[in-house]
DNA sequence: CATGCTGTTTGCAGCGCTGCAAAAGCGTAG
DNA sequence: CTACGCTTTTGCAGCGCTGCAAACAGCATG
C-alpha cells in the first residue's frame, strides 16, 4: 500500500468513462450534473474507493482550508474550552484547525500573525494575544484575515470579538459591595502595554466603587504577570500579609481566584466568611472547587462561533468587510466563595 | 495585495541568475551549495521576502508536514497539558499538529484512524482512544503511522506510549492501605470493551489487596461513563449513601477525585481525616484543590515527546518499524487528600 | 592533453487537482 | 430544417514546488 500509487480523480474517469473534471464536478457536488451521470461517477469512486487528495486541491484553489487558532497557553482551562467550541464549528464549514501556543512570547506572536514563516498554511487566524504590542497589530499583513479575541480594539482592519470586560467587572466589583463588604482588593492588574485586558478589569473595578462614591483602596490592587493558580496563591499570600487585609477579592481570572482561595484555606481562612473570592471566565475547575467561584461567565460558544463565522467572511470575502467591535454577552453567576453555603449548587 | 500574484521560486531565481532548482536547494539547505551561490540566492530571497508556499511543496513532496492529534476531549486538563507537549516536539521536527476532538463518538474515530475523510491531510496520527474497539483498529489502513496514547496494547503494527497503569493504581491503593484505612472504594471502573485504561486500573486495586492477603469489598468498585467532576460527585454521593461508606477512596482520574472531594466537603465530611482521597493524572487543577490531591503522576512530557519521536520515526522509514510498548515512568505526588495539612505545599 | 572523479547546477516532468473557456448536447422556437 | 439559448461535459493549462537524471564544471591524475 505504501507508496503504492493511490488512486486518483482521472482513474476514476477512466472507470466512469467522463472526464476527470466531470469527476471532480461530482466530488465537489458542483449544480450542473445529470443524475446519470452522477450516479454513474459516484459508482466509480465507491468501487475504486477513491478519496480526494487535499494537498493537491488546496494548491489548485489556492487556499488551504485550514485556520490557525493561537492561543498563549493551550492548558489555560479558559482556552480549552474556547478552543474546543471553535473546532467544532471550523469542522462544521469543512475547515480544520491548526493550533499553535505562543506561551506569550512577543517574537512567536508577531511571526504567526504574519502567516507564519510560510505561505498557504492557514487561511486565517484567530488569535488571542498576550505580548502583542498595537504596532505589531498594525503592520503586520493586512492580508491575512484575522479576528481577535479578548481585549484589543479593532482599528477596522480585523475582528474583534469578546465581552464588556468594564461592564462585567463593574458588576463582579458590585456583586462584592451588595454583600457589604468595604476592603475590596483586585488581584491580577497589568499597567503595561499589554496588559489591556487586565486595565480595563479594573477600570470596571473602579467604576463600581465610584458609583458608589466609595474610595478604591489603591493599595489593595495587586498585579500579576501572568492570571494562573500560583501568581493568584502569591498575590493573596501579599495581600494578608499587610495589616488591615481585604475582605473581598476580585481576581481577575477563576485560575486566579482558585490560587488565591488556596492560600486563604491554607492560612485557615473561611471564604466566604472572611473573605469573599469572586473569580472570572467560569472555567469548569471553578464549578466544583472547594468553595466553588462566584464568577464572570462570558459566553464562549458565542464567542467561539462569532469568532469562526466572521473569519469565514472575511477569508472568502474578496473585498474585505469592515472590521467589527463584536460583543458577546456575560453574566454573573454566584457561587459558594461569595455567597456561602446557601448558594451551592452543581452546575 | 491580495490575489496579487506572490513571489515564487522563479522570481528569486531570475533575480539571483540561477536556476529554480539551485534557489530550491538553497531555501532547503540542501548540502552542495557553494558559498557564493548560497549567498546570491539568500539576497534574492530577502529582497523579495519570498516564502515558500507550503501547498506546493507538500504536494511535491507527498507529505502534508502535518501530524493529527485526536483525543476524546479537549478541556480534560490530562489532554490539554500533553498536547501542549506534543505540539512543542512536533514543532521543533517542523511538523504541525492538527487537532481533532471526537467526544468519544466510536464512528468518528474510525474515520480519523483512516485518514479521515481525505487524503494526505496528515501524514500520521497520535491518537488516544476512548470508544475504539480493537477490531476497529484491526482492519484500519495500516498505511497511516499511528501512536496510541494510554491503554491499548500494541498489535505490532503500531506503538502504545503509556505508563504502566497496573503497577502505578497497585500503587496508588498501597498508598492507602499504608495510611491504615480498610474500607476502600474504587470510582472509574468500565467493565466493557471500550474500558481498557479502567480496568487495568482495576487490576491495581485488586493486586494491592491481594499482596496484603485483605479482601476487596467489591461494593465499593463503582464504575463511571466518564472520568470527569460530575461522575466523581455523582458516585461519591452514591457511595456515601450506603451504611458503611468508605475511608478511602481511589479515583481513576484527578478529576474523579474533584468531583468526589466536592461532594465530600458538601456534606461536612473532612478530607482526608473521613475520607482519603487519590487520584491519577497530576493535572494542575489538583495541586491547587482543597485540599490539594494526592496523585499518580505520569511523566507527560515524556509521554509527549515519546509518541511524536516514534510517530516521526515511522512517517520516515519506508519499511514499518515494529509496534513497540512504550513505558514512560510515573510518580505517587502525596498531598493533603490523603496526608492531611502536614503535607501541603504549592508545587 | 585526454580521462576520470567529485561537486555543483540545471531542465524537465509531474504531484492531483481546479479555473476557465470552449465544445457538445438538447430542447424549443422560428 | 435551422437557429438559438440553455445545460452539461470536456480539454487544457497551471497552482509552485521537488525528484530525478543529465549536464556541466573544476581539479587531480596518468
Amino acid at each position: 500500500m505504501r507508496r503504492g500509487r493511490e488512486v486518483t480523480l482521472r482513474d476514476v474517469a477512466e472507470l466512469a468513462g467522463v472526464s476527470s473534471r466531470t469527476v471532480s464536478n461530482v466530488v465537489n457536488g458542483y449544480a450542473n450534473v445529470t443524475e446519470r451521470t452522477r450516479l454513474r461517477v459516484q459508482q466509480a469512486v465507491d468501487q475504486l474507493g477513491y478519496r480526494p487528495n487535499v494537498l493537491a486541491r488546496n494548491l489548485a484553489r489556492g487556499r488551504s482550508g485550514q485556520i490557525a487558532v493561537v492561543v498563549p497557553y493551550l492548558d489555560t482551562p479558559y482556552f480549552s474550552e474556547l478552543l474546543q467550541g471553535i473546532i467544532r464549528a471550523a469542522r462544521v464549514q469543512g475547515y480544520n484547525v491548526l493550533i499553535d501556543q505562543t506561551d506569550g512570547d512577543r517574537e512567536h506572536e508577531r511571526m504567526l500573525i504574519n502567516h507564519g514563516s510560510s505561505r498557504l498554511l492557514f487561511d486565517g487566524v484567530i488569535f488571542s494575544p498576550l505580548g502583542l504590542s498595537q504596532e505589531a497589530l498594525a503592520d503586520r499583513d493586512p492580508a491575512l484575515p484575522l479576528v481577535i479575541l479578548g481585549e484589543r480594539v479593532s482599528d477596522g482592519t480585523f475582528d474583534h470579538v469578546g465581552i464588556d470586560d468594564i461592564a462585567a467587572s463593574r458588576q463582579a466589583t458590585e456583586h462584592l459591595l451588595d454583600l457589604g463588604r468595604t476592603r475590596l482588593a483586585a488581584i491580577g492588574d497589568q499597567p503595561y502595554e499589554t496588559g489591556e485586558a487586565a486595565q480595563l478589569r479594573t477600570r470596571g473595578f473602579r467604576e463600581a466603587h465610584e458609583r458608589r462614591g466609595l474610595p478604591v483602596r489603591e493599595d489593595l490592587v495587586i498585579g500579576t504577570p501572568r492570571f494562573n493558580r500560583v501568581d493568584g496563591a502569591g498575590a493573596m499570600a501579599h495581600l494578608l500579609d499587610r495589616d488591615d487585609p481585604p475582605d473581598a477579592v476580585f481576581c481577575y481570572s477563576d485560575l486566579v481566584a482558585l490560587g488565591a482561595i488556596h492560600t486563604l484555606v491554607g492560612r485557615g481562612l473561611r471564604v466566604p466568611e472572611d473573605v469573599a473570592v469572586i473569580g472570572y471566565d467560569d472555567i469548569e475547575d471553578g464549578r466544583y472547587s472547594n468553595p466553588p467561584v462566584t464568577t464572570i461567565s462570558p459566553d464562549k460558544e458565542m464567542i467561539a462561533t462569532t469568532a469562526v463565522e466572521r473569519l469565514l467572511l472575511r477569508i472568502g470575502s474578496p473585498t474585505p468587510p469592515p472590521g467589527l467591535e463584536l460583543r458577546a454577552p456575560h453574566r454573573l453567576i454566584v457561587r459558594e466563595s461569595t455567597a456561602g453555603r446557601a448558594s451551592s449548587m452543581i452546575t
